[in-house]
DNA sequence: ATGAAAATGTCACATAATTACAAACTAAGG
DNA sequence: CCTTAGTTTGTAATTATGTGACATTTTCAT
C-alpha cells in the first residue's frame, strides 16, 4: 500500500514527536526524500531516533528503507493491468487500454511460460530437416510470421494458409520434420487432425495451444502461453501477440544455437533487401 | 526519464566495470534498492567507488541518491527495458530479455502515437468503399493480420501478399476507398510505388511507417511508431508487434464507432465457427 | 502527589558512503 | 618492445549517516 496514504491514515496512532514528523513528510514529501535522518529531524524539531522509531512504526526497517517507500508512493505508479475498452471510450482511452492490456498479457506471458519447453523445441527446431508452421484464422498470421523469420535461416520452411494444402504437406512429412502448429484455443478440428497426420507420419508436433486442449493432446511437445483474452471485442488480440513474441523467442534461440559465424549470415539476408528499397537520406 | 533506460541506453558509453554494474542492476534491480553500496559492489565485483561514480555518471548524486531514482523508476509500472540479446545467454534469460523488450517498447510505442491521426485513421476507414492492407515481407504477415480483424466487420477488404496483385488492385482503386500501407522502414521501392498509384487512382493512402521516410511522403495520412529496434538480430520483432498492436487499436476503433449492434454481429461471426471447432470440454 | 508506563532525548557505536590518492591498465608514439 | 600520458580501478582513510542502549522527561491513573 502507498505509505503516504498509510501515514495519513495512521496520524491518529502516533504519539505526538511522531505525528509532528508524519506532519513534515506529508507536508513536503519530495523535501523528505532527499534529506537525512537529522536533517528530517531537525524540521520536525525532534530527535533523529524518533524519526527513527517512527519509520519503524510504518513497517520499514529503518529509515532508508523508508525513504525507498516513499520515493516509490511518490512515483504515481500504474502498473499494467487488463482493462477492457468500453462503449463511450474516446480514442485516447482506447489506445491506453489497449496497449495497457497488451503490456499485462506480455508480463503474464513471461510467468507462465515453460522455459524448459522452449529450450527443447528450439533443440528440435535446429535438428529438423524441415520445419512447418500452420494457423489458421488468426493464428494464420502468426505462422506467416514465423515463417518470414525462419525462412532467413537457411532451412527448409513450409507455409500454408489453404488447409488442403496444410494436408499434403503434414501426408509428406517423415523422420525429423517438425510441424508447428499454432492455436489459441485448441479446439480447431483441422488443425488436430493436421497434428495426427503429421505424428502418423513420424514427424515431430509442437503446440503453440493451450494446456490439455485438444490439440494439445495430439502434441508431441506443447508451447502454452496463458494469457488473459479481452473477450469483448470478439477478437484474438493479446493472445496473438504473446504467440508472435513466442516465435520470436524460438527465433532467437535457434540464431543463438547456430552460433555466430551463422548470425553473419542473417545479416547478408537482410542486407540482400537492400536494391529494394530507398537508401537512407 | 526512467533511469533504468538510461543504464540501458548508456551501457556503451561506460567503462568494463561500470557496466559489470549495469548488468547486475538491471537484471535483478530489485535487489540493487535494497543493497548496501558495498554489497551491490561486491556482487558486481568492483569496488565500492566504482559503484559510486557509476551513480554519479547516471547524473546523480550518489549512491543513495542513485537508489531513490531507482526505486522511482521500478514504481513506474515500467521495469521493461530493451535490453539485447547477447552470444551465451541462457533459454532463460533470453527469453525474458525478449519479453521485456517487446513491452518497453510497446510503452515507448505508446508514448509516441499520435492519437489525433488514429482517430482521423478510424474515421477514415468506417467511411470506406473498401479497405486494403499491403506489405511485404515482416510486414506482409501484419498487413495478414488486419485482413483477418477487419475482415468479420463485412466491409470490403483486400490484402494481397503478391506485388503484381497488389498493383493491380491499387490501380482499380477509385474515391472513398482506403490503402493502408504497412512498412517499418518506409523504404521499400515497391510499397512507395504503390502508395503514388493508389493515390493516382483517388484513395487515400495510410501509412503505418517511419515519419519522414519516402513511403510517408507518399501517404495522405501517416501513423508512425517510434520504436527501439534490436537489430542484433537482424530481424524486425518489437516494431511489429507495436504494428499490430497499432492494428487493434484501429479495428477496435472502428467497432466502437460501428456501435454495439454491431458488434453483436462480430460475435455472430465468431459463432460461426463453433461448427469447426471441439467443443469445449 | 506519586509511581508506573510511555515517550523522548543524549550519546556512543556501528554502518555506510565518499574522498584522496596510489596502483594498474591502455593506447599512442618513439 | 619499451615508454609515457591518460584513463580506469582499487585501497585506505575520512566523513556522514543511521541505530542501539540507556537516561531523562512526560503523562496519567491512583
Amino acid at each position: 500500500m502507498n505509505i503516504l496514504e498509510k501515514i495519513a491514515q495512521q496520524k491518529g496512532a502516533f504519539s505526538k514527536s511522531e505525528r509532528k514528523v508524519a506532519e513534515i513528510i506529508l507536508a513536503n514529501p519530495q523535501t523528505a526524500i532527499h534529506s537525512s535522518i537529522a536533517t528530517l529531524a531537525k524540521m520536525s524539531d525532534v530527535s533523529e531516533p524518533t524519526v527513527n522509531r517512527f519509520c519503524r512504526r510504518l513497517d520499514t526497517k529503518g529509515y532508508p528503507d523508508f525513504k525507498l517507500h516513499l520515493a516509490q508512493s511518490l512515483a504515481n505508479g500504474t502498473p499494467y493491468v487488463n482493462r477492457h475498452v468500453e462503449e463511450h471510450d474516446t480514442p485516447e482511452e482506447y489506445s491506453k487500454k489497449i496497449f495497457e492490456s497488451t503490456m499485462a498479457a506480455l508480463e503474464v506471458a513471461r510467468q507462465s511460460v515453460d522455459i524448459q519447453a522452449i529450450n527443447r523445441v528450439v533443440d528440435l527446431l535446429t535438428q529438423a530437416k524441415k520445419i512447418s508452421f500452420f494457423g489458421l484464422g488468426a493464428s494464420a498470421s502468426v505462422a506467416h510470421d514465423a515463417l518470414n523469420k525462419f525462412f532467413r535461416f537457411n532451412v527448409p520452411v513450409i507455409y500454408f494458409e489453404d488447409i488442403l494444402m496444410q494436408r499434403m504437406s503434414c501426408m509428406n512429412c517423415s523422420e525429423g520434420d517438425v510441424v508447428v502448429l499454432i492455436s489459441h484455443t485448441g479446439r480447431t478440428k483441422s488443425l488436430v487432425e493436421l497434428a495426427q497426420l503429421a505424428k502418423a507420419n513420424d514427424a515431430t508436433v509442437v503446440g503453440v495451444t493451450a494446456v490439455n486442449s485438444p490439440l494439445a493432446n495430439e502434441c508431441s511437445l506443447v508451447l502454452s502461453l496463458e494469457v488473459p483474452e479481452d473477450t469483448d471485442m470478439y477478437m484474438p488480440m493479446a493472445s496473438r501477440i504473446a504467440q508472435l513474441t513466442l516465435i520470436d523467442i524460438l527465433a532467437t534461440g535457434f540464431t543463438l544455437r547456430r552460433g555466430s559465424k551463422f548470425r553473419e549470415n542473417l545479416k547478408r539476408v537482410k542486407d540482400s533487401l537492400r536494391d529494394s528499397r530507398y537508401d537512407k537520406r
